[in-house]
Order: structure tokens, then sequence, then C-alpha cells
RNA sequence: GGCGAGGUAGCUCAGUUGGCUAGAGCACACGGUUCAUACCCGUGGUGUCGAGGGUUCGAAUCCCCCCUUCGCUACCA
């Protein structure tokens, strides 16, 4: 019988910095969930990937100097390199700069195009126009651009739209058809009541704002938005052809069986991503579930606070796997995790040392000490064996039930508690008294016997969760990797096998004092602390632009000019047009500076103004100039002056 | 503001449709044990189950109100 397909993904990453292990602990869960299912029998197909087009990008690209796709380059190499130090058995890792994929979103685009389904409209928002940015209104800080704190304006720009409305009774009603469609089930709510209910708004999906995304084939001063280009990797990946002729991967593994993403994005999973395949008469995918974040626990994670936790510091620290046990035992899931050093510390200690640890070797060594290493069965049972028996047998089922509900910390749980109940077999039997015992050889070799078979059911168990120590482990053991279907009966273990004479230590304890100083001094410079000077705090920009050249700056030029005539413009709140003598010219400057200045307060004034600033019309009114001002904190401005008496005209350098 | 979730032992949390003296893990204390990584096993809680009111023979669990924390609130990749 052919193996039942399950297709498992997660988000794809966005390529604008290092992955921290909130990010890591994604990747992680879905490994656990891909590697159970392939033990359990499925043909298994797992992918993730690079999310890597986007304003965001261009932007960090021109500051570091480098080309978008260098710099993409980079990054996805970066993240790429985590997941695979993870120990990550994904099977595809896709980049939105691969060449298929950018080609068959433009098919796509193409397609919901000419389907009636994307029309071109206008989009209407706030502008904001030093960064280029439309913002939404609830998106606005006090009114004012999020991003620079200056004013922002009622502008349109020309773009496609999606038809989201049209989709939407269908899947409200696929959402209602399928409760497990949205999990956790609390986020489901969240949808239906925010989107969904009110009705659906059309959704802007190209942009001409930049130019780094997938061109848009029959108009490519459009770029593609994130939605239609990122979404679509789920199926690219698997080779569809939206034009018929589909790979057969993807007759295969289509729909996923589980879209497995971060809390945040799940709005674009579950209402975007579903209308775009009802659009493509596509089948949708089966779960989608928003995990929750690992967060820290003093406070949140910040790069200037120097205590952001990457995932290749805590491995250099603990190993992969104890790093692997910590994010999956840790977090619960339906709520936020905490992650601090002196937890990882305290739970590597007392479960992967104490319990897990020191069971493989305090057995390892009863062994070797006993039978030189030979563990028989020599079947003297006794009844506190069935207890012990019946337990390590039933494991399994309580990790199949808790995997099925995707309760992966519940099922690592399940694990441990077995071994716990081993620890504990060790105590009833007191292997070290029957050892001084005559004649209860046999009944010691049957203990240390049931004891070897329950940890390699247990090892095997762990597998998904931490491959490395469940090899590790049954390597000790000398056992070979149990299938699923020899886990249902207790004895599979060889009679007669030698165990390691050496055992090594799987995880060694830690103090956490020395582990504190270990990680002071890998960070050792947790951000230079700027200087506050007292009673005069100054004002801290938000954002810094790149440093530019000298040669920059010579192509702005600026020139001192006295106003000698000034009034209001009609029909707007700010704005004042002033006459500006330059030298031998008059220019007519538009400032928002209304608030601030009367006319009659700017006639006589000596300005400084930018004299090659491309006219623009504000409110109607031609403005031939900047007349520069500076503004503080609470956005009162100051006319930018020369500290003497200086003709008008005079060049400013 | 609207919608939603939570507030249970020092810490992290379980507590199904209301019902035996409210639980687990960690930490802590004591006892046991010595095969083992100072480990393992056992024992130990006067917790106002956020506050108040109500329904009921009986409520952490249902209803009302209040306090408090958090999530979501559309074009951000």
């Amino acid at each position: 019988m052919a193996k039942k397909p399950y297709y498992i993904t997660t988000a794809i990453a966005y390529t604008s910095g290092k992955p921290h292990i909130g990010n890591t602990y994604e990747i992680v869960l879905a490994d656990s969930i891909a590697r159970y299912k392939r033990f359990v029998g499925f043909d298994v197909r797992f992918q993730t990937g690079t999310d890597e087009h986007g304003q965001k990008i261009e932007l960090k690209a021109q500051e570091k100097g480098v080309t978008p796709k260098e710099f993409v380059d980079e990054t996805a190499g970066e993240i790429k390199r985590i997941w695979d130090l993870m120990n990550t058995s994904y099977d595809k890792f896709i980049r939105t700069t691969d060449e298929d994929h950018e080609k068959m979103v433009q098919k796509i685009f193409s397609k919901l195009y000419h389907k009636g389904d994307i029309y071109k409209g206008e989009y209407e928002g706030m502008y904001c126009t030093p960064c280029e940015s439309f913002f939404t209104e609830s998106q606005l800080v006090d009114g004012k651009c999020p991003d620079c704190g200056r004013e922002v304006s009622p502008a349109k720009e020309e773009a496609y739209f999606f038809k989201m409305s049209k989709y939407q009774d269908r899947l409200i009603k696929y959402i209602e058809d399928n409760p497990k469609f949205i999990q956790p089930e609390s986020r489901k709510n969240e949808m239906m009541n925010n989107f969904l209910k009110p009705g659906l708004q059309d959704l802007c999906v190209s942009r001409t704002s930049f130019k780094w995304g997938i061109p848009v084939d029959f108009d490519p001063k459009h770029v593609i938005y994130v939605w239609i280009d990122a979404l679509s990797n789920y199926i690219t990946g698997l080779g569809y052809d939206v034009g018929g002729g589909s790979d057969k991967l993807y007759d295969k593994y289509w729909p996923a069986d589980l879209h497995l993403i971060g809390k945040d994005i799940l709005r674009f999973h579950t209402i975007y991503w579903p209308i775009m395949l009802m659009a493509l008469d596509v089948p949708l995918p089966k779960q989608i579930f928003g995990h929750p974040w690992l967060l820290q626990s003093d406070g949140k994670m910040s790069k200037s606070k120097g205590n952001v936790i990457y995932a290749d510091d805590m491995v250099k620290l603990f190993g992969v796997d104890a790093v692997r046990y910590f994010v999956l035992h840790e977090m619960p899931f339906e709520n936020d995790g905490v992650i601090s050093w002196e937890l990882m510390v305290e739970r590597l200690n007392s479960d992967l040392a104490n319990t897990l640890g020191n069971l493989v070797n305090r057995t390892v060594s009863m062994s070797n000490k006993y039978f030189g290493g030979i563990v028989e069965n020599k079947k003297v049972a006794e009844e506190v064996d069935q207890e012990l028996i019946e337990y390590a047998l039933d494991t399994r089922i309580r990790v199949s039930t808790a995997m099925d509900r995707l309760r992966v910390a519940d099922a690592i749980t399940e694990i441990f508690n077995l071994f716990k109940r081993c620890n504990k077999y060790i105590d009833e039997t007191m292997p070290w008294a029957l050892a001084k015992e005559e004649g209860k050889q046999d009944r010691l070799a049957t203990v240390l016997y049931n004891l070897v078979e329950s940890i390699v059911i247990g090892a095997t168990l762990l597998e998904p969760y931490m491959p490395e120590t469940s090899e590790k482990i049954l390597a000790q053991l000398n056992s070979p990797k149990r299938k699923v279907n020899d886990m249902v009966r207790f004895g599979g273990y060889k009679s007669g096998t030698k165990v390691t004479e050496t055992p090594e230590i799987l995880f060694a304890r830690l103090d956490i004092e020395e582990v504190l100083k270990k990680v002071e001094e890998m960070t050792p410079d947790p951000e230079p602390e700027v200087e506050v000077v007292e009673g005069n705090p100054g004002i801290d920009l938000a954002e810094k632009k790149p440093e530019i050249t000298i040669d920059d700056f010579d192509k702005v030029q600026l020139r001192v000019g006295e106003v000698i005539a000034c009034e209001e413009v009609k029909n707007s709140k700010k704005l004042l047009c002033s006459q500006v003598k330059i030298g031998s010219e008059v220019r007519q400057i538009v400032s928002g500076i209304k608030n601030f200045f009367s006319p009659e307060d700017m006639v006589g004034k000596k300005v400084v103004v930018v004299t090659n600033l491309k006219p623009a019309k504000l409110a109607g009114v031609e403005s031939q100039g900047m007349i520069l001002c500076a503004e503080d904190a609470e956005g009162k401005l100051s006319i930018v002056t020369t500290e003497t008496e200086v003709p008008h005209g005079a060049e400013i350098r």
C-alpha cells in the first residue's frame, strides 16, 4: 500500500536580518511534526524558505551599499545555515527570488487579472512624501507618519486590487464547515469577528513605490505586492502551474495538511490565501496553526538591550538537542512561552541531565558491572515488571494522541514520564541488592533487560524532537532504530546484545553562574549607551538616514532669501505662500507653517531656501523651493536663519 | 472604543459537561538508597482558586458587576 502523503510548511522567513530564537522555534516545531509523521508512516514533504522582496529589503540593501539580490543572498544563506544547524529535515527550501517561482507568480497574477478578480484602481491613503510610503489611518501615530513623525497628506496611487468580497461568503462557510481549519480556535474568532463578519475590503496587490519585487508582466511599472508573491510559495514549491500541467509533486501533496505560521500572520493565511486559492480553483489547505511566541522573561528581545537570544549562541552553550528540547517543551499551545537562560539551565539539569542522561548512564553502567555489558532476557518476571511494561507500551499511544492535536510539548512530556517511570523501576527492583543475593542473577538480568527495552522505546519515540540524542542512546545500547510497527509489543530488544563499555555522558549538568558569565562574554558590547545630558535631553531621531558623501550633499543648493510678501493659501489648513527674494529673482514658496507663523511674522525674515528643489504643487499652488525649519518633539517649528546679517542671494555651504 | 483570551501553591501551568479532603512539574525541606552525572525513589502545602454579589444541597467550574494582564482591530514582508 502506498504511503499517505503529508505536506507541511513553515512560513517563509523575511530576509531583512538574522533570525533570533523566536523565529527558529517555528522551524524546529515543524521539523518535529514532520519527523513524527514520517515515523508513523506518512510520505512527508516539508517545505520552508525565505521571502525576499519588498521595500524594506530595498532600503536595507541601499544602506549597506549592496544590491538587493546580494543582500538577500547573504541573509537567506544565514537563515538556511541556522535551519541546518538546528538539524531540521526540510525537503525543500524555496526562495521567492527563485526563477520558477517568480515566473509562476506572474502567471498567477495575470490569470486572476484576466479572470476579473484583480482590477486596476487607485489606492488612496495618507502619504508621507519623504518616506515615500502610504499609511492607513490606523497606522498613523497622532495623525503623523509612524516612521518619521512628519505630516502626511491624502494621496492616490494607481494600483491593482483583489476582489476579496466576492469570495467572502464561501470562505465563511468553509471555516464554519471545517472547525479545525484555524488553530488554535481562539484565533478563528478573531478572524471572523474582525474581518469576515464586518465584510472584507478589497486588497491592494501591487505597488509602484518600489522596484524590488516581481514585476506585473503586462504592466511592468507595477510590482506584485507581498501577498500573491509570498503566499503562493506553498504551491509553486510543488511545481504548480496555473495553466495546467502541474508537476506530479503538486498532484501528490496538495492540498497541504498543515501550514505552520506565527500568530501574527494568521490573517494572511486564513483569509487572503484561501481566497486566492478559491479564485484559482485550487483546493484549500486542511489546517493552519498560528503558534504563539517565545518571549524573554526580562522584557522583550531587542538589539539595543543586547538581550537578543540567537539560536547559534544557545547551541554553542547547550548543544542542538537541548535547545530543541527547550523550545518545544517550553512552548504552550495557546499562550506565549517564556525563555531565559535560567530556565534553560534548569530544564537542562533536571530533565536532560538528571532524568534522562543519568538513567541511560546508570543502566549501561549496571549492565557492564554485573554482566560485562551483555543484556539478556532471562524471563524471570515479577509483578512490578508489568506496570513498567504497560507504561512503556502505552507511552506510544499517549504521544500519538498529543501529536494528533499538535500538542508537541505534551508529547515530549509523555516521553520523559516514561524515563521517570524507569528510574522508579530501578528503585523498586533494587538491582544492586539482587546482585548481592545468590540465585538472583537471572532476575537481575531480566530487570536490566526490561530497563534497556523501555529506554529503547523511549529513545525511539524521542527521535522527532531530539534526533541526535535518540541516535546516541540507541548507539550506547547497541540497538537498531525501531520501526513503528514493532512498537506494539514489549521485548524487541535482541537478547544477548552487548551495550557500550564506555557510556558517554549525554548531557552534563551546568552551573547557572558559569553560563551567565559565558553569555556575558559572548555579548561583550551590549550597545554603548548614548549619554543623556541632564536637563536638556534634546531630540532623538526615530530613524537615521544612511550616510552620504560630500558629493551627495553638494547636489543640494542652499541660499539666503528674504521674504517680501506672504499670504495664506486658500483651502489649506497649514500652508503659507511666501514671495522670497533671492538675489535678482523672486520665488514663490509654499510652506506648512501656518500653525506657528502668521503671514505678518514672515515678511522681512531672512530664511534659508533650497533653491534647486523640483517645483511641486501644494494645494494647487506651485512652490519653487523650500524654506528650512527646525522641528522639536512637539512638532513646533523654528525658522532657520543666519547668525549675522547676510544679503539675500548668498549661498550656503 | 469593538471583539476575544486569561488572572489557581515561591515559579511555570493542568483542572473535561458544577460534586469525593483543589492537582502536576520545578524549586525548597526531611527521610530512604548507592547502580549512576551530589544522582534516583518517597514524604511534606493554613493556596481568601483576581475582588464582590447571585443561582444551587453543593462552584475554581454557571450568571451579574468590578479590578487587572494580554491578543486581534485590513492592505506592515
